[in-house]
DNA sequence: CGCGATGTGCAAATCGAGTTGCAAGGCGAG
DNA sequence: CTCGCCTTGCAACTCGATTTGCACATCGCG
């Protein structure tokens, strides 16, 4: 094996090649300058030819701008994350920007320091936030947001930025449906597994819920299958008496399920449970789990969307937020209250 | 909002604040030559105040190395590739390097051509390439090893690349591990659910579970859970005989559960069934699923870990390539054959 | 007092591409 | 023949950080 220290060809040395100055070939490639089209074309097959590539450094640092995009994501490996990453990294691909993937798993303030300085030195145009377990904007964020750089916010809003641009399910909406779902189906007694209190989409998915049922009680979990699973467990040993069980997530809504089923209670024949976002896992388990379905991949489109419009123009000026319509899913875990 | 273009402080306004010259401030930060400590704390918090951050692109073009690796991956939003992205992720970000996700779903070969031009670019230092859905190289990627840039093969050896270093798990053993826990229950009539014929992981999956099974039948799927459903109902539509079901990952395990429960087959008292990883659904199924635990965070970890040492030695050369261990995990889904 | 040894700052060059003003050569049309 | 247009080259400068050669201190010590 060689050494790894090939090194790429220079614009220099193609127009050498060619016989023309860096001018004549920079404006080949720029089509800022009339090129004669022989010329032009013998320039370009000698680019092919060579592999010659513009160094990507010389070039942000000249026109201040990297093509590059961040997305800032709790943790990649979650599916719900790895969703909107997909997405993004598609409308990025799409629209000729990399994606820098930036993880703010365990809110190390250092980490965030420093997926933010990748703004500062401009090693990104702009940054797709994903706040989803966040209460609040921390300092850092709202520093940023303060000095208009390109944000945009992915699945959920975040209290005191207001101005900035945001991507999220229509929750309220969504809460509704499952709500009247189970009303229609006749129940009465419903306990809500919500998610972090004060999150914006755990405020909204309450609400929507409550339309159809103003007293049910109300437990919050932290979105994984384990808080689902304990939380039941409390409902059991308080002997909670309700027939229709709403969870803000999926994984959430099959920790309780699982814990339920343990216990000997029967889904959907004693007690309706669902759940929120329709996970690979939703419809595996038994019985499948009814759900509202979230277009993850469609929020991260739509944020790189916006983001990259808000980099191209400048500005975020004049970009309106997005809600994306969700879609009620039923299967077998809802069914009449026992009569 | 204000406009978006609020432009980053430069190391020469600092220095004209400063009352001092760049090379003073250049100095104080590289540490590459001794500074006043008077001037050099007045430096400091001249930069802090201004929160001041090198320009990215100008570093890069100077020092031709850009901090960052790249990723490529078939799908980010899968469960398993998740799993090693954010191991990469996270060792990236322990030795100060950023990353950069390029997706290869459905093998576009302009997609293709764009990530690796990431590496012409020197957008980024080094490519941690997982070809788990591939069983060749591609001709790009070939020229791209031959060129001797750093890279690293996770999860997947790729034939014809033998000199490039790779971090894989050790397949042959886990599925020498499987194929003795069915044996010591008492199986002797099994099927084989594997990945794509030709690739390396499935070639020596097969190999181990053969050890013990030397007449197993082999099917090939494609590891979607679609697949192993479907190769379910091919063998029950045969009256294939078998009580023991090998299937090369968890997803395949757990379509091919469901099809034989739906046609009534008790798992894991007619038949007993094991895959491969274990993802987060194979203990929430049930029966759990008996699986082969993989480490694919620490393929990750490691990937970026040799990928960095190389990138930071100039060369792949003395690099080892990482078999990492592999755990057997007994759930529910397997037990002796009925008598 | 003077010598070398340090410490310290400045100006200039460098990395590779993008851009501009100016000028030169070639060509066709009037 | 000349005017104007098209093509192209040249040289110079920009982006922002890093690094060099050079020079001016200042200090200790014989």
């Amino acid at each position: 094996m060689t050494d790894a220290t090939a090194k790429p060809w220079t614009m220099q040395q193609i127009a050498a090649a060619a016989g023309v100055s860096v001018t004549t070939v920079s404006h080949t490639l720029s089509g800022k300058r009339p090129v004669n089209p022989e010329t032009a074309l013998r320039i370009r097959r000698l680019i092919d030819e060579f592999g010659y590539v513009p160094d990507a450094g010389a070039r942000q640092l000249k026109s201040g701008r990297s093509r590059m995009i961040g997305l800032a994501v709790p943790d990649i490996s979650h599916w719900y994350f790895g969703r909107i990453a997909r997405g993004v990294e598609e409308m990025a691909n799409e629209r000729d920007y990399g994606l820098i993937i930036c993880s703010t798993s365990n809110s190390d303030p250092r980490r965030e320091k420093r997926y933010f300085n990748l703004l500062r030195t401009r090693s990104i145009d702009g940054l797709v936030y994903t706040a989803s377990r966040e209460i609040a904007a921390t300092d850092e964020l709202m520093k940023i947001a303060e000095s208009s750089s390109p944000i945009v916010l992915a699945d959920e809003d975040v209290p005191g930025l207001d101005d900035v641009p945001s991507v999220t399910s229509t929750n309220y909406g969504g809460a509704q449906e499952l709500g009247r779902h189970l009303r229609d189906l006749g129940h009465t007694r419903a306990v809500i597994i919500a998610g972090y209190a004060g999150l914006h989409s755990t405020v909204q998915r309450v609400r929507g819920i409550r339309e159809s049922f103003p007293n049910a009680l109300v437990l919050h979990g932290d979105f994984e299958l384990a808080s689902g699973y304990a939380l039941a467990s409390d409902l059991l040993a308080n002997q909670v008496g309700f027939t229709a069980l709403f969870a803000s997530n999926d994984l959430m809504a099959i920790g309780a399920m699982r814990r339920l089923q343990e216990a000997g209670v029967r889904v959907p024949e004693d007690v309706s449970i669902v759940g929120f976002d329709d996970v690979d896992m939703a419809s595996v388990v038994s019985p499948g789990l009814t759900t509202v379905r979230q277009d993850m991949l469609g929020i991260g489109r739509q944020s790189a969307e916006l983001l990259i419009d808000a980099v191209e123009a400048g500005s975020t000026e004049g970009i309106q937020s997005i809600g994306l319509p969700v879609e009620l899913v039923i299967r077998g875990s809802t069914a009449p209250p026992p009569s």
